[in-house]
DNA sequence: TAGATATATTGAAATGTTTCGATGTTTTTA
DNA sequence: TAAAAACATCGAAACATTTCAATATATCTA
């Protein structure tokens, strides 16, 4: 994984809201509707929608239109590639 | 390992220069001297010192004086920890 | 012990991130 | 097809991070 990539995700982990969106995916079998995340966290609508999106661009999570609404899912195929690396740091 | 904790480590992780510090620790064998990284970065004195200080208090690093110098040493196990939290999350 | 060397701290400018109200877009439903 | 619902985008305020010159501190050496 190029060092870029594990910028952008280690940028998109390094906050307390979008951690927490995290665990909840983790919770809910790893999907969520964006609707429920806005209950989940604590802030206005726009907000989360720019913590789901810095997620999304990260390509931690994968987000799935579904007529009006958006479905979010886990992306543990990204999360391995990023494990591997940290993984491969240590000696 | 505590989400705090999770933050912090993801927030030492967010930079290209101190994901370059952490590959050339890695590179060799796990320890630099201070002075080493200085010329590895190509950055002010202080801006060196700032990086390998956000590494340490996330315990990504161990500093230890040696006279006047400081060596640097990757720690494996916080690096274990931090990936254990990433790999329960998955589904 | 005075000067040199290695590293840390301070303070300030530049830049990036987070948050939200207002508003826009898309899709559903009455 | 007009109104409602779900989500995204914009723009601005508040806050945090990065960077460096200047300076401080600690240790070594002549």
């Amino acid at each position: 994984m190029e060092l870029k990539k594990v910028e952008k995700i280690s940028k998109a982990l390094a906050d307390p809201n979008r951690l927490q969106i995290l665990k909840s995916l983790h919770k809910n079998k790893a999907c969520l509707y964006c609707s429920e995340i806005n209950e989940i966290i604590e802030l206005a609508q726009p907000s989360v929608s720019h913590h789901l999106k810095q997620l999304t661009d990260a390509e931690l999570i994968i987000a799935e239109k579904e007529g009006r609404e958006v479905k979010y899912t886990l992306n543990n195929k990204v999360i391995d590639q990023y494990v591997n690396f940290l993984t491969a740091l240590k000696v």
